[in-house]
RNA sequence: GGGUGUUUAGCUCAGUUGGUAGAGCGUCUCCCUUACAAGGAGAGGGUCGGGGGUUCAAGUCCCUCAACACCCACCA
């Protein structure tokens, strides 16, 4: 690297230049790279791979940013970290996007074939499968690209037919007749966890069914006029009083006048609509169930685009008609036929497909699924023992509720692209094969269903090691994985599918935490959305802010409750001035070091700043790490900040240039000073990997290291604790405070220098002597004097109390008497207050008998502190009212 | 209908076992002090949503009410 001069650099922190090159950096070093043969223990993650569809959001920003912290954390502290990219194949998603494009050509999937689609859709993948993790770079994502898999490869389709045939083998596939959530535009099958309910305003219409042979009719209420012609029954509760008569009769449908018979279900709730329900089988989950206990033979009357069907049933003038465009025409013809009786407005739950927002028609079909309750056993038990642990722990309530009310699901998606079904049917008999190849491809077709995407993400944790093989390095070393990070709105759809698969396939949990953040909003508190227009680019916030501010503002903003986030475009300026901070305080530090190349600080030659910087110090790092162990981020974020910038910026290095003039102990400082900033910098490498790095690679080494998130990690050190020191340190803070006050108070500038007498009590005076040169410096004080702490503070002087002595500053001509005693008796007041309840306390002999010993001597003493400088301030008071 | 979360300074939010309320931004003063004005120094600002209880002591634990947000289940 060429030499650089540090008075060269500029004084604004340029990330973006920064932060290319130091990735690029790692990169070439193959610093992510992890070696499954290294005797060091394992940290492992997979990425929650993003759609091959997806572009970068900020829900990945934050996700990343946690993984990426947590991996270059542990990588640091000693183990063989490793992190695994990739991405997900994204059956719908994907495929939507392939005849989005090829409908610009005027051509449908059908309109190709399923072999050419196949090959179309691959080239697409191929083509943009790294786009999405190629952007994660630029958050600074230390995952191991050379590991980098897809959910559609063919380590993961191995992967897959093995599962879903020892599934099948186990009795834990099915295939089979029930209704499905189906999209009608997708033309699929959907799971449950990918229907969205919405409330919409609709309306409830009364319809009348003429009793047949005699005079008389049964209303029923429905929201769904348009399956009327699926009717196979009316149903009412056993119970119900008015219909008794009406059981067993039977009516006719209006419009068709075919005959079904009124039944009774406890299903019918009586005090709804009129309290009878026509029973729809193909087309309702409630009436599939009512119509298999009294064994009707469901009517299919709408198809899977949501048409009217064009069958024996539906009057032919709406054959093929959309279903809402049939409602109309059915309600017309009902009114016509004087059938409807009334309409209500009705607010009711609509499903919509998650994908596409369309709403969705519940249709009976024939579709694969598998058995969930005998998996769902296991991944109960794997979480209530402990094997698996939630952070924040509620989640872990929500999982166990879904889990333990789990209903099978629904793995079949009549689409192209994704993993076909390794089923295969004799062409002639239509004997169904189950095996992970074609048994006879001259004789037997293969199913032409798809899987579910999660099915195969389902597998990710293990598929991504080398599963089914369980003997290669990375399966034997990185699995299961320690941890897993992901929001809370994947828990169902994929944390919760990885632990029944892996419990089930490798005996092992997949992952011992589940870190669960929360979500990112927009300054109102909004879900973020293209159609609503509120999203916020991470690209524009990198470009504008920086890649280590992006990711140090998300970090502080993580609560250990995982509370959503609120972002707004002004929030990012928060990292962006600390990166700044510790850009120029770093360029003070180099500038001042004149080369010195280590850390060997002589520890007898130490002063009580640097004592207490170095005691500091300590006690952060060993925060720091606790709060990462324990998934505290934002609090890490905060520990640091403050540290760096309040205690390192604003006094040490402040107090450093006084000590860098004092020839006998300005190497020492030197030492400090830059051990500090190098331990410093190790502490936020992990939350800001970029700005670290490279201010780390400035600093003068006696031998080369390779580079910061190679080095180790600072934790805790006894000898580097120096309690006493750090609290005598105090009043150095609390003279200068005071000082600082008095000057902003009597409006005194900067510039003017002031003398100080000093009314100190004996055992402070040599504590004042001690720090005489750092007060001077730092309040900007001329000449110190000292006098008994029992003489007279002079007329026309300021005065502060600190501790137990009094600070006299004359101001001649400056001093207002009566502003003076206003700040006296503000201070004075205010100290009263506080000893009043604390005496009210120790009065209490209930608090005296119960309070630790530690609490009450600790209030004794500070009332006694306050006593004190309560007669110093009274004191004052009076001479300066004489 | 069931469940979870939130309510603390003007705004956005922290607050780990109960022990004298914190940060960032904003506001007001002063300052280009030779790392940084994306900066420095200082100030002001809160009866911790309402009510009740436990305790010597409650923002923190218990009960209750209210408002808001979300999740699950779904009634034709």
């Amino acid at each position: 690297m060429p030499t650089i001069k540090i008075e060269d650099l500029p004084t604004v922190y340029n990330a973006g230049e920064t932060e290319e090159s130091i990735y690029k950096f790692w990169e070439e070093n193959e610093c992510f790279k992890a070696d499954a043969r290294s005797p060091k223990k394992p940290y492992s993650m997979v990425i929650p791979p993003p759609n091959v569809t997806g572009v970068l959001h900020m829900g990945h920003a934050l996700d990343e940013t946690l993984q990426d912290i947590l991996v270059r954390y542990h990588r640091m502290s000693g183990y063989e970290a490793l992190w695994i990219p990739g991405t997900d194949h994204a059956g719908l998603a994907t495929q939507a996007v392939v005849e989005r494009q090829i409908a610009k050509e005027g051509l449908t999937r059908h309109d190709l074939g399923r072999e050419k689609f196949l090959e179309r859709t691959w080239e697409w993948t191929n083509q943009h499968k790294g786009a999405i993790l190629d952007q994660m770079k630029r958050l600074g994502a230390s995952f191991d690209r050379s590991r980098e898999r897809f959910t559609f490869d063919e380590g993961c389709s191995q992967a897959v037919k093995e599962v879903f045939v020892k599934l099948y083998e186990k009795g834990l596939i099915y295939k089979g007749a029930y209704i499905v959530n189906w999209c009608p535009r997708c033309q699929s099958a959907i799971s449950d966890v990918e229907t969205e309910y919405e409330t919409e305003q609709g309306h409830l219409w009364e319809i009348s069914y003429p009793l047949k042979g005699e005079s008389g009719a049964i209303i029923v209420a429905t929201t769904r006029p348009e399956t009327i012609f699926g009717d196979v029954a009316i149903a009412v509760n056993p119970t119900d009083y008015k219909y008794s008569e009406l059981i067993g009769k039977t009516v006719v449908i209006p419009l068709t006048g075919r005959e079904i018979p009124i039944i009774a279900d406890e299903y019918v709730d009586k005090s709804f609509g009129t309290g009878a329900v026509k029973i729809t089988p193909a087309h309702d989950p409630n009436d599939f169930e009512v119509g298999k206990r009294h064994n009707f033979k469901p009517i299919w009357v709408i198809d899977g685009e949501g048409k009217m069907k064009a069958c024996g049933e539906v009057p032919s003038n709406l054959h093929g008609l959309d279903r809402y465009e049939a409602r109309k025409q059915i309600i017309k013809m009902l009114e016509d036929n004087h059938s409807l009786l009334r309409v209500k407005d009705h607010e009711h739950n609509v499903g919509k497909c998650q994908r596409c927002n369309t709403t969705i028609e519940p249709l009976l079909s024939e579709q694969w699924f598998v058995k969930m309750e005998p998996l769902a056993k296991e991944a109960i038990a794997a979480v209530k023992d402990g094997r698996i642990k939630f952070i924040p722990e509620r989640w872990e309530k929500n999982y166990l509720g879904w889990m333990e009310n789990i209903r099978d699901w629904c793995i079949s998606r009549q689409i192209w692209w994704g993993h076909q079904i390794p089923a295969y049917y004799h062409k002639v008999t239509g004997e169904m094969v189950v095996a992970k190849e074609n048994p006879d491809p001259e004789n037997y077709i293969q199913d032409t269903d798809c899987l579910d995407t999660w099915f195969s993400s389902g597998l990710w944790p293990f598929s991504t090691m080398g599963f089914p093989n369980a003997e290669t390095e990375d399966y034997k070393k990185f699995y299961p994985t320690t941890t897993l990070v992901t929001g809370f709105d994947i828990i169902f759809f994929w944390v919760a599918r990885m632990i029944t698969m892996g419990l089930e396939f490798t005996g092992k949990a997949p992952f011992g935490t589940v870190y669960i953040h929360g979500l990112i909003r927009d300054e109102k508190g909004q879900k973020m959305s293209k159609s609503k227009g509120n999203t916020i680019d991470p690209v524009v916030i990198i470009d504008k802010y920086g890649c280590d501010a992006l990711r140090f503002t998300m970090t502080s903003l993580c609560t250990y409750g995982g509370q959503d986030i609120k972002i707004s475009d002004e929030r990012f300026e928060y990292g962006r001035n600390f990166a700044n901070k510790i850009w120029n305080a770093s360029r003070f530090v180099l500038m001042n070091l004149d080369g010195v190349d280590n850390n060997d600080i002589d520890f007898s030659k130490l002063t009580l700043a640097d004592k207490w910087i170095l005691d500091k110090l300590n006690n952060v790092a060993k925060e720091v790490n606790t709060n990462i162990e324990n998934y505290r981020i934002g609090e890490t974020a905060h520990v640091l900040y403050d540290f760096f910038w309040n205690s390192y910026c604003d006094w040490y290095v402040e107090i450093a240039k006084v000590q860098l003039q004092d020839e006998s102990i300005k190497l020492n400082t030197q030492r400090v000073l830059r051990y500090v900033l190098d331990m410093s910098l190790r502490l936020l490498h992990p939350i800001m990997p970029h700005i670290t790095e490279r201010v780390w690679q400035l600093i003068p080494k006696e031998s080369e290291f390779k580079a910061i998130m190679l080095a180790d990690y600072p934790v805790y050190q006894d000898a580097l604790s120096y309690p006493t020191e750090a609290r005598e340190m105090e009043l150095v803070f609390e003279t200068i405070k005071s000082l600082r006050n008095v000057r902003q108070s009597f409006n005194i500038a900067m510039s003017i220098n002031f003398d100080i007498k000093i009314h100190a009590v004996d055992d402070e005076k040599p504590v004042f002597e001690a720090i005489e040169s750092y007060i001077k410096r730092m309040a900007k004080v001329e000449n110190i004097s000292y006098a008994p702490a029992s003489a007279p503070v002079p007329d026309k002087c300021a005065t502060a109390v600190v501790s137990a002595s009094k600070i006299a500053i004359p101001l001649e001509n400056l001093i207002d008497f009566n502003a003076e005693i206003a700040r006296q008796e503000k201070k004075l007041a205010k100290l009263e207050g506080e000893r009043k309840s604390l005496e009210g306390r120790v009065n209490n002999p209930k608090f005296v008998a119960n309070a630790p010993v530690e609490l009450i001597n600790q209030t004794k003493a500070r009332i006694d502190e306050i006593l004190v400088q309560e007669k110093a301030i009274n004191d004052l008071i009076s001479s300066l009212k004489s």
